[in-house]
DNA sequence: TGCCAGGCCCTCTTTAGGGCCTT
């Protein structure tokens, strides 16, 4: 399925988690997504969910979600229905996706519902459009870029907002240099793979067309 | 028992190693 990010709808999520690798078992701890429709943020999805484990200290500090916090909140499967509901049908986006993609997998995966749409990475096309950045954490880019934010990091909806302006910005710089009349999520999608030292020409063939 | 990520990308590379990113 290949939507057009400039008329259709883009999900960008960023999880939080209790550690780096689910294949090492570690879970989602919490859930942010923002719907962009025609550029606009138009809808927002935020949830703690319950993995039933308690999380170390490093992440009660790293991200402020505490063990009392989730001991409140619903269990991950309840929130990954509902979210699988939210996702349904759209590109995705996140900031090193191979990341948040392996985590939304594993947990779909536990309440087999195992499909979702195309993933592209904020990370990689930054990578290629901002070579001169001085790295490319995602909060080092919204700095860079003079992106709307609130101060909050590592918070899942806060961390998926500063994507989706990362997502528009990106196209915006993309439409200022090539002429472009609209950016498909292929397009983005191919980008994110394209070998660096060829994205100018990339680019160039793909504005030609 | 003890340990444990994985993909991308550059380079002093390709029969490899290490930094960058995500929590």
């Amino acid at each position: 399925m290949l939507l057009d990010i400039n008329s259709d709808t883009v999900i960008v999520l960023d999880f939080e988690t209790t550690g780096l690798s689910p294949d090492c078992g570690d879970r989602a701890i919490e859930i942010g997504a923002v719907k962009i429709v025609n550029g606009v943020l138009v809808e927002r999805f935020q949830k703690l969910m319950n993995p039933h484990r308690r999380i170390d200290a490093f992440i009660e500090q790293y991200t402020g979600i505490t063990n009392k916090m989730l001991s409140k909140s619903a269990p991950c499967a309840e929130v990954m229905h509902e979210f699988s509901e939210f996702i349904d049908g759209y590109n995705l986006v996140a900031h090193n996706a191979s990341f948040d993609s392996r985590f939304l997998d594993a947990e779909l995966s536990r309440i087999k519902r195992n499909q979702f749409g195309p993933f592209a990475c904020s990370m990689l096309i930054s990578r290629r459009i901002y070579p001169d950045a001085p790295n490319h954490k995602l909060g080092t880019l919204v700095e860079y870029k003079n992106l709307p934010n609130d101060g909050t990091f590592h918070r899942a909806l806060a961390d998926a907002e500063m994507t989706a302006y990362l997502w528009l910005e990106i196209i915006e710089d993309i439409k200022l240099e090539y002429p472009f009349e609209c950016i498909s999520f292929d397009i983005m999608k191919k980008l994110s793979r394209t070998p660096k030292k060829a994205t100018n020409d990339f680019l160039l063939s793909m504005s030609n067309n």
